[in-house]
DNA sequence: AAACCGGGGAC
DNA sequence: GTCCCAGGTTT
């Protein structure tokens, strides 16, 4: 049995992560939608700026869509901190305010799957449940020389079962072990075996190859999208356009697609080229001094501190920005 | 079961 | 360049 071993691990070498500094449902529930497909390290300073400016539910509650979605800038997976809202006004209409108790309530709520409401119900309140991340599946493959494709539901819930019957007290460090161990020790390229404190355990190094597991079948390719874009600029502001409600980069904020009329002066940006997980833009980008100043046209300032912009349109931006600075339009300011 | 949904660090 | 990250939802 490898889980004393484990827990013994764990006590010596957790990572002193802010998120783990407070037992309380609400945190540990904004750090686990951070942490979704999102390395730690990365959702570090959003967690803090969060806490600060939503430091409970009811505050979450009552959110600016806007202000959420521009706090949220550059970590993606936008529809994460939308369900966060929505599940922080369910809370507060059906569960007098906070999160539910149990693993099987935490799941019915919006972005709160299989893993996170076992992370949530045995981190914050004990209960004897699995939480079931990327790293306790690459440790559990490992661990059991599991050798099907993981993507498999019934693999998937083949390692899962084992999760559950291994459980060990205290079981918020148990799970939290588990994924600290796949985060620093069996990682996926090179584990580190010969610092594992579980390796007298682990089927895959005893018999078979740690570092070919998980299995995992070759990905599609991406599809390649030729994206034109029109960055709309009136003396020192800039025009900006919301994206449509559903789809990728949705309410976030872009350049026109759209070539405008009545151009006084016209400049083509450097092209570049942004890689989702599984689209790839090719984006062309104009830059448009026009006459007249429409609707939503607003200063760098402005754009900073109010809109939500993609990291996909930043260098377009920072071209158009020192366009301005230089003072290079037509028209004087 | 497969596609969709971001961004970036590590290699 | 490739991989994949404390995944969830929709099709």
């Amino acid at each position: 049995m490898f889980q004393k071993d484990l827990l013994k691990w764990y006590d010596k070498n957790a990572r002193p992560l802010i998120f783990r500094e407070k037992k309380e449902a609400y945190s540990i529930w904004i750090s686990e939608i951070m942490a979704q497909q999102t390395r730690i390290e990365a959702m570090l300073p959003y967690y803090r700026r969060f806490i600060e400016k939503y430091p409970d539910i009811q505050s979450l509650s009552q959110a600016d869509d806007d202000d959420l979605t521009k706090l949220w800038q550059g970590l993606g997976y936008y529809n994460r901190v939308r369900n966060m809202k929505k599940c922080a006004i369910e809370c507060m209409d059906c569960y007098q305010g906070s999160l539910p108790k149990t693993k099987a309530e935490l799941k019915k709520l919006p972005g709160i799957g299989d893993y996170t409401a076992g992370a949530i119900a045995s981190i914050a309140y004990d209960e004897k449940v699995s939480a079931v991340d990327g790293n306790v599946i690459r440790v559990f493959s490992r661990l059991y020389n599991i050798t099907e494709d993981v993507k498999q539901t019934k693999v998937k819930k083949k390692i899962e079962q084992l999760v559950e019957a291994s459980l060990a007290d205290p079981v918020s460090s148990y799970n939290q072990a588990l994924m600290e161990l796949g985060a620093l020790v069996c990682i996926p390229k090179n584990p580190r075996c010969a610092a594992c404190p579980i390796q007298k355990d682990c089927k895959a190094y005893l018999e078979g190859d740690p570092s070919k597991l998980p299995m995992q079948p070759k990905k599609k390719e991406r599809r390649k999208e030729d994206k034109i874009y029109y960055v709309l600029v009136c003396k020192d502001r800039i025009h900006l356009v919301q994206r449509p409600k559903t789809g990728l980069l949705s309410g976030l904020y872009g350049f026109d697609e759209q070539k405008p009329e009545h151009i006084v002066n016209q400049m083509e940006l450097k092209e570049h080229i942004h890689v989702f997980s599984h689209v790839e833009w090719i984006m062309k980008g104009y830059l448009c001094e026009v006459d007249s100043m429409t609707e939503n046209f607003y200063t760098i300032d402005q754009i900073h501190e109010q809109f939500s912009i993609p990291s996909a349109f930043l260098p377009f931006l920072k071209q158009t920005e020192r366009y301005i600075k230089e003072n290079k339009i037509c028209q004087k300011l």
